[in-house]
DNA sequence: ATGAAAGCGCTAACAT
DNA sequence: ATGTTAGCGCTTTCAT
């Protein structure tokens, strides 16, 4: 464990502590002679920038904190790849936190975060209540992704509209008895559930939602539920692909098959969903321009604290594959 | 952005510094009733430990890096699991660093590891040369997975049972003619690949290797290629599950079925390779058991930084699955 | 362009 | 059990 610093540099350089500071990070004011020699005597003697140091000092740390709520569902390196290239462009540190499926992990991570002490913080896909959300983001600004706090930078897509393009696609199909398959009662994300269930009531049909956990494996429990019932749906909406994918595996076992038996939508249109063998319907929410935003947003919210929250609504579109057809006969 | 500090608690609850940056690490030496006084203080005020302060301080900062090589492919997060299964167990923090497909940023994401002074990194899937890694490991230890590299930890699946299985599986169905999709020439990871060849060779069949990235869409394009030939194979054995997913992309691209037209295999046995719809054949490598083996191995390292690097070869496994059958006749 | 010195918020002896 | 104090490695005024 080297422990070499900027005051060996300096002392083998010849020069002041200071200098081998502004060397380091371009910060004009050393003159190009200077730094080449301070550049080669922190290589000679291996010095590495400490980064914890420097955040501690400087007021500003330049980093911004990603939250990853599951790193199953592949719809989150879509959003990860868009905050990437923002933050990249804006030169600014990435760090990220890891939570879970079910949410469990969401404080902890958040927590981290703020514990690394992050100018700002991407919060995509967090099941924390809003009340909690309001009150982290006092101790560090946030941009919520995929979901909507009052108060807060926020951007998602219009889940209203999502959820409409899907009945209206399934209804347009033939379809009369589609149920879907929402998040576990209470949760922040609700809203897909109430637009299918608005969007059932208009067409003149029954909405059937049931809920579950985030895992794949919950999903394929309630779908079997559906399917073994005594008058089976025609269709499942699901609230997104990881809950589609279970649906197929209830599907499976059953010797089911999309979309002849039943048909399945589902929700981020991940690469997963685009598998030839998947092929699933589903509806693409704009997760890398989502992300892009997001950390556009977040990088505003740096140069300006206290500017009023903005909410950006991107517009969802269906991406129609082959797990969707007509109803059986 | 609030700025408390454990002095500000201190005055609030009357006592020390010293006593609250006691009581919020558990350090005993604090009475039951001062750490309630500490808690309840720190909490009216909205006191954050803030962790980079910490780390700076202590000389160890119980922090343990994991090296993610890329989020698309999904075998990463049975191995995540496996580590913050055992960290959490070490009471150890977790800091993530993300690089992508191709390894470009594999540098870089090591460097923001050690930036944030972890006291052991574990590094899965990454592409630097051996030589590299042994430099950057003198820094801060590291334990390597999915790959060996003299003289540092090491924790793998045996390459030459794995690929010897995969061929034995073909050629027992009757394949003679089984290409091999492996990564770009030089890279680190040619183990398969050789044993691939040698498996072949063994059997008196001609090895056949083709090159090509990282990302499913490169591989989609050798496999179209291998697909187009006068000759095509009527077995692919791919070097992990993105890739052979690529090949399930050109089968598809070319109205191909597996396993009737054509076998595909593998290797990582990711959920994906699961899905009803993919059933993919493929090699299992325990990315779980590795993950927790690794993160075990770096704790160990953690408190004996001395001790003679250690190699853990796992024992692979083939799951079959519809992808692979008898060559068409 | 360069240097001196005062912290950043915390931990870890050491003292009481 | 509690308090004192010297740093951790760096940034950042303020001088020079």
């Amino acid at each position: 464990m080297a422990r070499v610093t900027q005051e060996d540099v300096a002392r083998e350089a010849g020069v002041s502590r200071a200098l081998v500071s502004f060397a380091f990070r371009d910060v004009g004011r050393v003159s190009p002679a200077t730094k080449q020699l301070i550049l080669d005597a922190a290589q000679r003697i291996g010095y590495r920038h400490n980064r914890m140091a420097a955040r501690l000092a400087s007021r500003r740390t330049n980093t911004i904190g990603m939250f990853i709520p599951d790193l199953r569902n592949t719809v989150i390196p879509d959003i990860y790849e868009g905050v990437r290239e923002a933050t990249d462009a804006a030169a600014e540190q990435l760090v990220i936190a890891v939570s879970d499926a079910d949410g469990k992990r969401d404080r902890a991570a958040i927590d981290e975060l703020m514990g690394v002490q992050v100018d700002v913080s991407i919060v995509p896909g967090c099941v924390l209540p809003s009340e909690e959300l309001l009150e982290l983001a006092q101790v560090c600004p946030m941009v919520v992704a995929t979901r909507e706090v009052a108060g807060l930078d926020s951007v998602l897509s219009d889940p209203v509209r999502g959820s409409a393009l899907v009945v209206e696609h399934l209804v347009q199909l033939g379809h009369r008895r589609i149920a879907h398959i929402a998040p576990p009662v209470g949760t922040v994300f609700h809203h897909r559930a109430d637009a299918y269930a608005d969007a059932m009531r208009s067409a003149g049909l029954e909405p059937k939602v049931v809920h579950c956990g985030f895992r794949q494996s919950e999903a394929a429990a309630v779908a079997g539920d559906l399917l073994d019932a005594a008058v089976p749906p025609t269709a499942i909406f699901a609230n997104n692909d990881v809950a589609a994918l279970g649906v197929l595996d209830a599907m499976a076992a059953r010797g089911l098959r999309a979309p002849d038996d039943l048909s399945v939508v589902g929700y981020d249109n991940t690469p997963t969903s685009a598998l030839p063998g998947i092929s699933l319907t589903s509806v693409d929410q704009q997760a890398h321009r989502m992300g892009r935003l997001a950390a556009e947003t977040a990088v505003r919210r740096l140069r300006d604290p206290d500017a009023v929250p903005v909410v950006r609504i991107l517009d969802p579109s269906l991406i129609v594959r082959a797990s969707s057809g007509p109803p059986p006969t």
